[in-house]
DNA sequence: GCGAGAACCGTACCGGCGGTACAGTCGGCG
DNA sequence: CGCCGACTGTACCGCCGGTACGGTTCTCGC
């Protein structure tokens, strides 16, 4: 049991790294057991196929997600109180921890599944639904504490804007990958910050260089 | 020649549609040629491998892209002189054509094949980047034009929100197709608008139901 | 109308890959 | 001791990308 659990985990490591990489497909079962050591009968004792390789994949993908946000806005409430103050400092956060990555963030494995091949069965598929409905809930959350405190200068559906802070994260990172300005990404997330900004910010008078926080 | 670039045009519009729907590495040539009629050497007397019907395929997807975004943002600026306005028109006119489409945008090909494998080589991975600047230049001159008048409530780099533009577009197609939501691209589309709006328009004394335009 | 090249067809073949089948092995644990 | 989980080894299948190459048919300019 113990010594299966970890096989598996070492196989998915390999996989994890190989596939944003390369892409899935081009992910060779051959070239994950000659990493891992493992040979092909034991790679299929683990996964019955390479459909359930990437449903593991993702779902892995999503909670070790899940823990960075959470752990990215839980330290910005303990650094600013009022909700849009937080969630701003939480993007400069994200920004700071997306520009940390020297070769840029890897890709993310929802995008890779959901834009990629039709190998993939409706199990993924609707992996990735709950994934991307995780998102809305998480940012829908903070923007709704916003909302009822700053009125958006703007008419906007807080689910979209939801969205929205998602659809920015998946395009940087689609962006600096094509752009392969691995910079872009962060770039792309402080831009949303100003937009978040001039969205909920009460105007300031005249606004001077800067008051950044 | 006038009947080769035919039958090259048939094979591109087939593979186009089905690399949309399935992903790259799952649309083989054998289904290809099966849906156009030819035969692999057929195939193969076209494209020397499937590495340039990927070029071919970006190539020509790119183009249309292009026309698409002409077309768009020359009406709109037919239909508003203001820059920030007639900018605001086109977003909206694009969300519109987004939202016809019964099926939901059928994907970016230059997402897919930059996220995709590495069975693409450079020449690819140029076109793509090739592709994202030409989006850069394209909204930053749009920008350049509403940053002249109309100064923007936070401090912005403009080749970053014109990437920014680019960013919740290929988002908002990556969420679509996550979220199984076709409408989900042009809401993003609109909520692009607001905050675009929100970050360049100056301050409406008390914002009443709506102005739109 | 004729020769030349473009635009294919047919066939045979290769290696890699995903996947199946199944028998055997080895270590730990009750 | 015997069972079970975690593999190994081998043999095999069909699909797929790609190569090689000879033959055929269509088209267009002269």
């Amino acid at each position: 049991m113990r010594k299966g659990e970890e096989t598996r985990r070492r196989v998915l490591d390999e996989a994890e790294t190989l596939v944003l990489e390369k892409g899935f497909a081009a992910t060779s079962i051959d070239e994950l057991i000659a990493a891992t050591g493992l040979t092909k009968s034991g790679f299929f004792y683990h996964f019955k196929d390479k459909n359930e390789l990437a449903r593991a994949l993702i779902e892995r993908y999503v909670e070790a997600d899940e823990k960075i946000y959470d752990e990215v806005f839980s330290r910005a409430r303990e650094l600013a109180d009022d909700p849009l103050q937080s969630f701003l400092v939480g993007l400069k956060l994200l920004a700071e921890l997306m520009a940390d990555m020297p070769k840029g963030h890897p890709g993310c494995l929802v995008a890779v599944s959901c834009y990629g091949e039709r190998l993939f069965d409706r199990q993924v598929r609707d992996l990735n639904r709950e994934a991307a409905l995780i998102w809305r809930r998480r940012f829908r959350a903070m923007l709704g504490e916003i909302a009822e405190i700053y009125p958006p200068r703007e008419p906007v559906d807080l689910d979209d804007l939801a969205d929205f802070v998602s659809a920015v994260l998946e395009g940087g990172i689609v962006l600096s990958k094509a752009l392969q300005e691995p910079s872009a990404l962060s770039r792309q997330i402080l831009t949303l910050r100003g937009t978040i900004r001039a969205l909920f910010a009460p105007a300031r008078h005249h606004p001077p260089a800067s008051a950044d926080g």
